[in-house]
RNA sequence: GGCCCGUUCGUCUAGUGGCCUAGGACAUCGCCCUCUCAAGGCGAAGACCACCGGUUCGAAUCCGGUACGGGCUACCA
């Protein structure tokens, strides 16, 4: 039997980090078992329906390089992939619980069902559907169902357990009291999540249910839905959740959530499923740096973690810089074009490069390093361009021998740059990192940057010059 | 309230009865390298393994209880 598995999001907004996780580990156990992996959009809520949903799904999973078999776009032998396009299905399959007296037609209304639950909280009880509907004689249900509206209810056995031995929680049991009846097909014709899962999940021939932590409650009216269709129960894993800081579910108050704006930030996507799949999952060694085909090998159900693991950023920081290092030239630079003005010359960004890349936290930061060499340096005072315990005096005279010093050295290199500068710094007594912060705020308008040396050699001698010459302008005002 | 799940440094985690006076990584701090900033190297600090009790010659590891945290408790998913 080949292995099916299949992520199963509700459209109701961007794609979230935390359920990439969990795709993710679809995505593992699908790949290692030469199985199939399946999207299926569980739209069973039209109220909750977001438009575009679906479109960042797909765009998340392409940017993160996550691929699947079946699903809306892709077709596959069990289409269509979205549930509002599949409501005949849940109707037929809970007629025929009905029909078979699993479940049954339910004609309370929402006031009642208020007012029941409102009495039941005061007297301090579980709050759960009394079964009133229960009673009423089958033929005559049918009946007024032509003509009233209704729900489906599943008739949950009064006492007795249902348990799930779950790959990750292992042996999980509740007792069958504290389950109400629940509805599976709603008054507007669609069924509820429940139902639908249970349903696709046999029909799709699912062989391994791998889903959130969050899941775990409702799993028993699940197991129960099963159990009344008679079909066998194919085995569940759920995965810990993705909590926030302060260990609660990853929500948008506690920052960026959604993959669009990591990829807008300039994260990549390796760094993202590195960092991600190493929260809940731990190879059991010291290693840490793992490519997406690495993962797929060594991700194992049995070391995945029970607790909820909680988002931090600064840890998806070093990630992102580790990947960021370790791609070729090439694919980085690659990686940047959109990120930088088309007319700055690539052939220097290429040769910035090797400086730039130990200094980028995300692909972003590029933009900030390289600047200098394409715009002039925005507005700084003249007193940035003095080193501590320096007087002006002294910094503009250094400046003055530099674009004496520098109009001669040949070739304009940054090793002969550097022998220069040290040249001059030793004839005014000064440190080569004193002597290099004027020039480095004359050139780039910061004190810090790049590599002064080699900056300036990419800058051309013309262009340094001209740069420092203005600085030494902006002491003529200041100066005595 | 009820049901279920969880609990090792601030964070992600290693650990499945003796190798643990608990290891690694991120973050933090210090030193080195060094033209700044990074990167890199070295080092420090940081966890009485939630707590209490039991089993055992021996427990982070097994058992029970308690506490705390979380999830669910809808005609949401």
């Amino acid at each position: 039997m080949t292995v099916r598995v299949r992520f199963a999001p509700s459209p109701t907004g961007s794609l979230h980090i935390g359920s990439v996780r969990t795709t993710l580990y679809n995505y593992f156990f699908a790949r290692q078992n030469a199985g199939k992996l399946i999207l299926r959009v569980e739209d069973t809520d039209q109220d909750r329906l977001v438009p575009g949903a679906i479109d960042s799904i797909y765009d998340g999973l392409a940017w993160l390089g996550v691929k699947w078999d079946e699903g809306p776009r892709e077709g596959g032998p069990h289409a269509p992939y979205i549930q509002s396009e599949r409501l005949p299905l849940y109707r037929r399959h809970a007629q025929e619980l009905v029909d078979g007296g699993a479940a049954y037609f339910c004609f309370c209304s929402k006031e009642r069902l208020a007012a029941m639950r409102a009495q039941q909280a005061l007297r301090k009880e579980i709050t759960r559907y009394d079964g009133f509907c229960r009673r009423i004689d089958p033929k005559e249900a049918a009946e007024r169902a032509r003509t009233e509206p209704h729900v489906a209810r599943l008739k949950v056995p009064d006492d007795g357990v249902v348990a799930l031995d779950d790959l990750v929680y292992g042996h999980i049991e509740w007792p069958l009291s504290t389950i109400e009846d629940q509805v599976i097909l709603k008054s507007d014709g669609f069924p509820t999540y429940h139902l639908a899962v249970v349903v696709d999940d046999h029909v799709m021939d699912i062989t391994h249910v791998l889903r959130g932590e969050d899941w775990l409650p409702s799993t028993p009216k699940h197991l129960l839905i099963w159990r009344a269709f008679g079909w066998e129960i194919p085995p569940h894993a759920h995965v810990p959740n993705v909590l926030g800081a302060d260990g609660k579910k990853l929500a948008k108050r506690h920052g960026a959530t959604k993959v669009e704006e990591f990829k807008d930030q300039g994260y990549l996507p390796e760094a993202m499923i590195n960092y991600l799949a190493l929260v809940g999952w731990s190879p059991g060694t010291e290693e840490e740096i793992f490519a997406i085909d690495e993962l797929t090998e060594r991700w194992r159900m049995d070391q995945v973690q029970r607790a909820g693991g909680k988002w931090d950023r600064a840890r998806l920081d070093w990630f992102d810089g580790m990947w960021i290092r370790r791609l070729a030239e090439d694919d980085l630079l690659g990686r940047l074009r959109d990120l930088l003005p088309a007319e700055w010359d690539r052939d220097v960004i290429r040769r910035a490069l090797p400086l730039l890349r130990e200094r980028m936290r995300t692909l972003a930061d590029a933009r900030d390093q390289v600047e200098f060499l394409f715009a002039e340096p925005p507005p700084y005072e003249a007193t940035l361009l003095v080193p501590k315990k320096k007087e002006p005096r002294e910094a503009l005279d250094l400046l003055v021998q530099s674009t004496v010093v520098l109009g001669h050295v040949q070739p304009f290199g940054h090793a002969a740059i550097r022998a220069a500068i040290e040249g001059i710094a030793a004839a005014e007594g000064w440190s080569l990192k004193d002597a290099s912060h004027p020039i480095r705020v004359a050139v780039t308008g910061r004190t810090v940057g790049l590599p002064l040396f080699e900056s300036l050699e990419l800058l051309g001698r013309e262009r340094t010059m001209a740069r420092i010459e203005r600085a030494q302008d902006l002491f003529e005002k200041g100066v005595d």
